[in-house]
DNA sequence: TATTTAAGCAACATTGTGTCAATTAAGAGT
DNA sequence: ACTCTTAATTGACACAATGTTGCTTAAATA
């Protein structure tokens, strides 16, 4: 096992990876819903039945050529926390750290994901929307923004996302509690943290 | 003006609405990009070509279907704040509350939006990654749940939620910010909460 | 080199889209 | 009740994207 064995004919290789290449570059030009798979492949100089020899759909395209980035940011994450397996995770910023900094080197990529997404950017709009609440509560309620402390703009989008995924959570499990025990333990991890449930 | 002014044609209404809840009803059966407008149109028992008139897009009827819950919920927040003007908004869970309780009322309609999206669910599938880390992270630093503690289930959601909404502000912004700055603020707000941005 | 198989090519039926002109019928205002 | 306005219906149209097929060419492997 010097080599890893080829299976994978070239041919394969390098057409997948000009198609995931074209569709990318595609994403950065025109909204996803308005590529079709002939504007990729003509991108990336092949024929359009080609395409469907690897991939039905252009989704399942973008889904995997975005799992090895995926794959990527998990392994430096597995690295970084088997290296130092005496560290607590949750200490220090080292971890949410690597997140950013691989969204940061991938920021072509995650731009035009997060961009405008789907139903014209539903999902974008309902965050949104919360945090816009989210940032008149903050100002009424903390006051003007005090130096050095951490932008009302930052805590209101991170309230805004703690509540839209336990909304999304609490929808798609079928409501296991109920509304009133779900804000009650939203409102105190956005205030307390989660380093309230730390035995005492 | 005693009554509101009628100016739109019956008609119109009637038909708009009747083209809402056919989509709403077609949502609930097939994933929203398989509909098509003759589906919907269909389901309306009306002709294809009046969708045109009122809407260029089934997104776009999406939309304004939506629109309308959205400002229910809106004015509920409003009139709870103006009512009760010296209650510190943030201090209990009320206003939380009304959030879960509108979601629970249309659950229906929110269950179909945040079910299955945009491109074929990859949001849902980047918070289910990170929440799946979250979660290990959580048990391994947090231990196992405490009894009448948060479950770790929520409390990785909530993370999760928190960071995606922090990294798409963050790369739609331009990155203001460098990745130590976001990392070190979203673990802050993540282990200490809001309460720690009050003034001591 | 011989064999395998990916990619190219051209054509096809199918389906959804968006628009249009002419017609019918329902609502609004008097 | 009558008239004017305009929404909705209908059938048709050109256009574009899809997914598939049979055959050919050429590249990679062993």
């Amino acid at each position: 096992m010097q080599k890893p064995k080829r299976k994978v004919d070239r041919r394969v290789l390098r057409s997948r990876k000009q198609l995931s290449a074209a569709l990318l570059e595609l994403m950065g030009e025109v909204s996803f819903e308005d590529i079709t798979i002939k504007d990729i492949t003509d991108r990336a100089d092949m024929n359009r039945a080609t395409f469907y020899l690897h991939y039905g759909t252009k989704e399942e395209l973008l889904y995997q050529s975005l799992e090895s980035r995926f794959d990527q940011l998990a392994q430096r994450i597995e690295e970084d926390i088997s290296s130092n397996p005496d560290k607590p995770v949750w200490i220090d910023d080292c971890y949410d750290q690597l997140v950013f900094e691989h969204v940061a080197e991938h920021a072509d990529l995650y731009k035009v994901i997060l961009d405008s997404n789907g139903f014209g950017g539903i999902i974008h709009q309902i965050i949104d929307y919360i945090a816009a609440v989210a940032h008149r509560n903050t100002v009424a309620f903390y006051g003007p923004q005090a130096d050095g402390e951490i932008p009302h703009e930052i805590s209101s989008r991170f309230v805004a996302g703690a509540m839209f995924s336990l909304i999304v959570w609490w929808i798609r499990n079928d409501m296991p509690y109920s509304a009133q025990e779900m804000a009650s333990m939203c409102h105190r991890l956005i205030s307390q943290g989660c380093d309230d449930l730390l035995p005492k």
